[in-house]
DNA sequence: AACTATTTATAAGA
DNA sequence: TTCTTATAAATAGTT
């Protein structure tokens, strides 16, 4: 639309690009503004010239409000396809704004995930939703489990050297009972009684840890409740 | 630029409004991105439909450079042509700050439900977690089990009307070869060929609906697959 | 999705 | 920048 035909190169002549680009700029904005007239459109245009000067448009004059809109839509959109989604340095309203969006999606799948709000999902996302659900309890539940059966083993562990540890005093005692005895046998039924009591003081787990005898013979039954082995897979 | 003027008012046509839109942001986005190309100029626009739809435009593909750039320059001229401007309730570099660290406990949280980093949770924690997907994970299997019962049953009944159509189609069609066979017994072998084909012809899923047979028989078995319905709880 | 009669935008010139 | 004008481009209404 003009007396020569344009091709799309950058205009080399610096005043004419400086003109072109003056006339093009009000045309732009003024169908931007057409276009979200006629057809309810909302639109937002930025312009910067290469000496950096702006100009902008925006429906109703509400830029900020479109550039939000903005964010929340393409923010989704990276979420549904860029796993690697990083956050971009600098910050402001715009960052913000794509803050806020990114974190309402989270909050809405975690109430996916929590069972609630299920109603907008398609029968492709339940089943994918589901599909990682289960993924992700199983390996809850296989942590869950190893920490299970460390915290049995240590206190296993603690239990034998307490078993250990017993079994060493109460041989102390029986000797010194028996030096005791050795050296002042009057009034044998007075010490006897007071012996007993100390006993009684012993750690002790109800059963009598005799002498050297074997520990693992008097290892105690630990019971495992079922719920607990039903997801150990290897 | 067209048979008509154009009146800067909305297109209340809604057919009219969609084509129009249509044609005007694919001439937008082509004259920014010209002007763009030839004053060497950086550009963002942005369209979103009535309906929502997002298409836009940006110098190089770099939108968030631009509206960075934007919003670095729309600030600063606030801050030199509004006297009263003021940092959004208290500063907002604090809301920011807010925002994402309680972004950052959803993403924690998001990640150990999918399985990740359960390391730092304590055995009462993953319990907690554990129950809370169980149960979560109970009402999305609830939900996907109804969506696809609804959907066998929707099936199921459009199969039933297909049938009857069919069974109806198929009286009729009989009525017409005895009619046609009546009017004219001549040249017997030819005609029946001829409606043979005819009878090949008709809408069919292999089984003869009989006359008026009852279609209730002939329903088709429609197998459920077991893991479809080993979440059925109720 | 094409076509085409018109309107609109704008390149070149002043 | 602005005005003019010839011409290219966009598009409203139509098929």
């Amino acid at each position: 639309m003009g007396r020569g035909k344009v091709t799309l190169k950058r205009i080399e002549n610096k005043i004419n690009r400086q003109v072109t680009f003056s006339k093009r700029r009000s045309g732009l904005l003024k169908k931007a503004h057409e276009i979200s007239v006629l057809c309810d459109a909302d639109v937002a245009l930025i312009i910067f010239s290469t000496k950096g000067k702006l100009r902008e448009y925006s429906t109703d004059a509400s830029m900020d409000r479109i550039l939000e809109r903005y964010a929340r839509c393409s923010i989704s959109e990276r979420q549904l396809t860029d796993q690697t989604y990083q956050e971009p340095h600098g910050s402001w309203t715009f960052e913000h704004a794509k803050l806020k969006s990114r974190m309402e999606v989270l909050e809405t799948t975690q109430r996916h995930i929590m069972g609630e709000k299920l109603d907008s999902l398609s029968m492709k996302e339940l089943q994918n939703l589901e599909q990682q659900l289960d993924t992700g309890l199983r390996h809850i539940r296989q942590r869950r489990n190893q920490i299970m059966l460390e915290s049995i083993s240590v206190h296993e562990k603690k239990d034998k050297e307490l078993k250990n540890e017993n079994s060493v005093l109460s041989k102390k005692v029986k000797e010194v009972e028996k030096e005791v005895a050795r050296q002042a046998p009057v009034e044998n039924q007075d010490r006897h009684s007071l012996s007993s009591h100390h006993s009684d003081g012993h750690i002790s787990d109800g059963h009598q840890a005799g002498g050297d005898g074997n520990p693992k013979q008097a290892r105690p039954t630990i019971v495992v409740p079922p719920w607990m082995l039903q997801h150990i897979k290897h």
